[in-house]
DNA sequence: TGTTAATATATGATTAATCAAATATAAGAT
DNA sequence: ATCTTATATTTGATTAATCATATATTAACA
């Protein structure tokens, strides 16, 4: 399961919390690679545990609820090396706007606007959140290992946005010429 | 559920068996919009005829097992009629490759080349699969109003490839001039 | 003093999807 | 005669993800 290395990834870079991994990972940048939920997180983080992979330290804080700060473990670091290098399949896609426009025929050309414009107003938010995310640019010659790998997987994600909205300009143009019925 | 329109909108298209449902849609076309095996068919065409939004009926074959045709009724047409113009949210992308990348910078650049070079091979595959669909291109006056439809689907999940493969090939050659460690 | 917000973790229930396998009929091939 | 293939449906088990909610501590605010 990729949740549970993404987890793996995320407590190698520095050791975290299940608070930290969901605020300040899955919140952020990695919520447009491998959205995860809170009740997910701290279920996982427990599995690594178990398959010794993680050790989590209680940090006692007087002014805050305590924390469970969790570290990989040599094995888990073993883990990860091994997966980093496994290839996986294809993700799977499902995209409910591709079902509806596949049976759109019986609806009359507005409507079918109308969904489109609804997800070009959708995509181009999501477009904005990735080119906000600030990380040097490929071509940065200053840029750390790391952040040319962070900045490969942005741009993917930013070149995704880009392909749909197109599409929907496209779409949008193609139906506006439709004879209706 | 998305499923359970597409399946609606299937059987509206004409009546079908699960089994029709399985080998000439969910294996076919429908593969790259919605991927769904046979056991989720066949339950979901359960839950349909449960809501009344399809009926079934028994065909007896001599030369072969039974069929139970699906089609679908009245509130069930009303239905896909509803949820065809009901705005859906974006899709969820869980990509695995974009994981190890993500986290590739303690791996030697061969090591991440590979990944690359398998993911390029696959999408290839795939763009072959989908260029390989027959329907009338977007500028043939001929096409009628449901080609037309599956046609921009079936253009977005050309392009997605497309742009997949370019960022692929970007990929390997920035990977390729990177210092390792 | 009581309320809300931020920090922090845990659990129950449900849905959606996947995997595996069982069952049955008949045609066609070896 | 047996094996395979295609047709056709059903069920059990499990995983991954989501949703809702519960619990606890402290700070800040009104």
């Amino acid at each position: 399961m990729s949740l549970a290395h993404a987890i793996l990834g995320l407590l190698q870079q520095e050791e975290r919390t299940g608070y930290d991994l969901k605020t300040s990972c899955f919140n952020q940048t990695v919520a447009h690679l491998w959205p995860a939920d809170q009740a997910q997180i701290y279920r996982t983080l427990d599995k690594l545990v178990e398959q010794g992979w993680i050790s989590c330290t209680v940090k006692i804080q007087r002014d805050r609820p305590n924390r469970k700060v969790y570290s990989v473990t040599a094995s888990g670091k073993a883990e990860l090396t091994r997966w980093l290098q496994c290839s996986q399949p294809l993700p799977i896609v499902r995209d409910p706007l591709l079902i509806q426009l596949y049976f759109a025929d019986q609806l009359p050309n507005a409507a079918i606007i109308q969904l489109l414009e609804q997800q070009l107003i959708a995509r181009r938010e999501k477009l904005a959140e990735c080119e906000n995310i600030e990380l040097p640019m490929l071509n940065d010659k200053s840029a750390s290992r790391d952040q040319v790998m962070q900045r490969l997987v942005l741009e993917l994600a930013i070149q995704r946005e880009k392909t749909y909205i197109d599409w929907l300009k496209t779409g949008i143009d193609i139906i506006s010429c439709q004879k209706e019925e």
